[in-house]
DNA sequence: TAGACAGGAA
DNA sequence: TGAAATCCTGTCTA
């Protein structure tokens, strides 16, 4: 019995009960999807994307495949074969080099190829002229368009142009406060390197670390750009704290503050809102937000949240270095792409089974918890259209008493318990006579809460929404969800993450999303739970007693 | 001048 | 899919 079977619909299929399991899963996840995971077997799919990354990662298609020959222990089919040799393959065939001025020049050893792309109009708009047949010229501040219609051609260019350096900006890590790890350290060398690109790390990983030292490693003024006001904030305060840099070098640009200083932190919103209102005459002020200093890096944090008005903002500042932070990088509305052609590829990825097991997050357990649906709500159920049918599962009341269980069980933790639904919360909140936390309480009684519940005076809290943005939510080592978007798998890793943090007695974590059985509910935990399966998680299926 | 709050946007 | 949370701006009050 081998551990993988090769589909010649591209499609692998994991046997997650075979000894081998881990070290399969392990060895494909550079260059394979999970798609889904009807049940024992997981179906994992070759993507263009997912062959680019590994591509650009430096994996060979004589790799992919040695890979896969040896955990199926069967000749991989010729199809997939050629799937596997095109893509990874295309990535590379073109690429962007400096050429004279302020042109850069579009690349093959192909001829043909290079014919063939320069032709299509979009493509054809964007070039200048045409060196020699292989050499196009084009206007530098198209780079980044150039990469995207590349890519949707399935082309991706490697980008092999100089970037510029920014000011110069004397920084250096606190050595005596902050230890960078052996992954931090090797992530930021590998996009020192290449100049740009992603990394992923799991929530509670240290990725703010990770641009700081990416900051000091490269000695310049930077931009950071953070998906909200508290997050921004945060960034703040650890570059204070870890390294020689001084409250007055570090700047704020948002609706509150408008400070442009050797390292500035600005919101995404901030730079929509700037797009927004190129007919204001705050345009000149908002807008120069790039040119008001001269940036030498600019870091992307949590890049899987980039709204789609930043991406053209990212298209047109392509000669300025980059790093983009994420936890997870699948996006729902499949602008991976973009991320990929305009930030970079994934230049370093921790599998987070492989950083728990070095102990540098919390030891996790995931359960799925199934609740049945009673008579009366049933009966709305398969009168209600999908939305509502969505709610009343959700909603489920039955869910209450497993949820008073599962307190009842982790007396000596902290537990979070995190849903999507307010009236839902607030009839949880009001049962186990525990403080709900949501999007309309003051901000100065949240953190009194954060702070209870942080001294340990409080060991449950209730919270809505706010759970997945916010930054300084406590941690806990439970957390108990009752309720979550559809199928988000952004929004399950997210809450996972949440209780990930290593703790110093090196106690266990544990997840339980609940749901209720038969209804579609079921079918949307099991696509969060996808990206977190592929990292290696095991959800327990429970049954919850009535 | 700072804070509170409503309204808009995506 | 719809519910909920975010941040920004502008206005009002003390």
């Amino acid at each position: 019995m081998s551990v993988l079977y090769l589909q010649s619909d591209h499609t692998l299929l994991l046997d997650s009960d075979h000894p081998n399991a881990e070290a399969a899963r392990f060895s494909i996840a550079p260059f394979a999807e999970l798609l889904k995971t009807p049940g024992p077997l997981h179906h994992y799919q070759l993507t263009a994307l997912s062959l680019w990354n590994a591509a650009a990662a430096g994996l060979s298609a004589a790799d992919i495949i040695r890979t896969l020959e040896q955990f199926a222990q069967d000749m991989v089919p010729s199809e997939t074969r050629a799937l596997i040799e095109k893509h990874v393959g295309n990535y590379g065939r073109v690429w962007i080099e400096d050429a004279d001025d302020d042109c850069l020049a579009l690349c093959s050893h192909d001829v043909a190829l290079l014919h063939k792309l320069t032709n299509y109009p979009t493509i054809k708009l964007l070039l200048n002229q045409k060196r020699d047949e292989h050499t196009w010229l084009f206007s530098a501040m198209y780079r980044g368009a150039l990469k995207q219609a590349l890519l949707e051609l399935e082309q991706p260019a490697d980008d092999r142009a100089a970037y510029r350096e920014g000011n110069a900006l004397a920084v250096a890590l606190r050595d005596e406060r902050v230890h960078l790890r052996d992954y931090q350290r090797e992530a930021i060398h590998r996009v020192k390197q290449s100049g740009s690109g992603v990394v992923v790390l799991p929530c509670g990983a240290g990725k703010t670390l990770v641009g700081i030292g990416m900051i000091a490693a490269e000695q310049t003024n930077t931009l950071i750009l953070a998906p909200g006001i508290t997050s921004a904030r945060q960034w703040a305060k650890e570059l204070v704290e870890k390294t020689t840099l001084r409250d007055g070098d570090i700047g704020e640009y948002s609706g509150e503050r408008k400070q442009v200083r050797p390292v500035t932190i600005a919101t995404y919103q901030m730079l929509t809102h700037a797009l927004q209102s190129v007919t204001r005459q705050s345009r000149t002020r908002d807008l120069s937000i790039f040119a008001l200093n001269d940036w030498g890096l600019i870091i992307y944090d949590e890049v899987h949240l980039l709204p789609a008005p930043v991406f053209r903002l990212a298209a047109a500042i392509q000669t300025t270095k980059r790093l983009g932070l994420t936890a997870t990088l699948v996006r729902e509305d499949h602008r991976e792409g973009d991320v990929f052609a305009l930030i970079g590829p994934t230049r370093y990825q921790a599998g987070w089974k492989v950083l728990e097991r070095a102990g540098w997050i919390a030891e996790a357990k995931c359960h799925e918890v199934r609740v049945e649906l009673e008579h009366d709500a049933r009966l709305a159920y398969v009168q209600a259209r999908r939305p509502q049918q969505a709610r009343i599962a959700g909603e489920n009341s039955d869910k209450l008493p497993v949820v008073q269980q599962l307190v009842e069980q982790h007396q000596s933790d902290r537990v979070l318990v995190i849903g999507q639904y307010l009236h839902q919360l607030r009839h949880i909140a009001d049962a186990l006579h525990a403080p709900f936390i949501f999007g309309a309480m003051p901000n100065d009684e949240r953190n009194k809460l954060y702070d209870q519940f942080r001294r340990g005076e409080i060991r449950l809290l209730v919270v809505s929404k706010v759970a997945n943005y916010a930054v300084d939510l406590p941690d806990a080592n439970v957390a108990i969800q009752v309720s979550g978007t559809f199928g988000s798998r952004q929004e399950e890793a997210q809450r996972l993450g949440r209780i990930l943090r290593r703790k110093s007695n090196g106690a266990q974590a544990n997840f339980y999303s609940v749901v209720t059985q038969d209804t579609v509910e079921q079918e949307y935990a099991a696509r969060r739970q996808r990206f977190l399966i592929e990292q290696g998680y095991e959800y327990k299926i429970m049954t919850g007693a009535k």
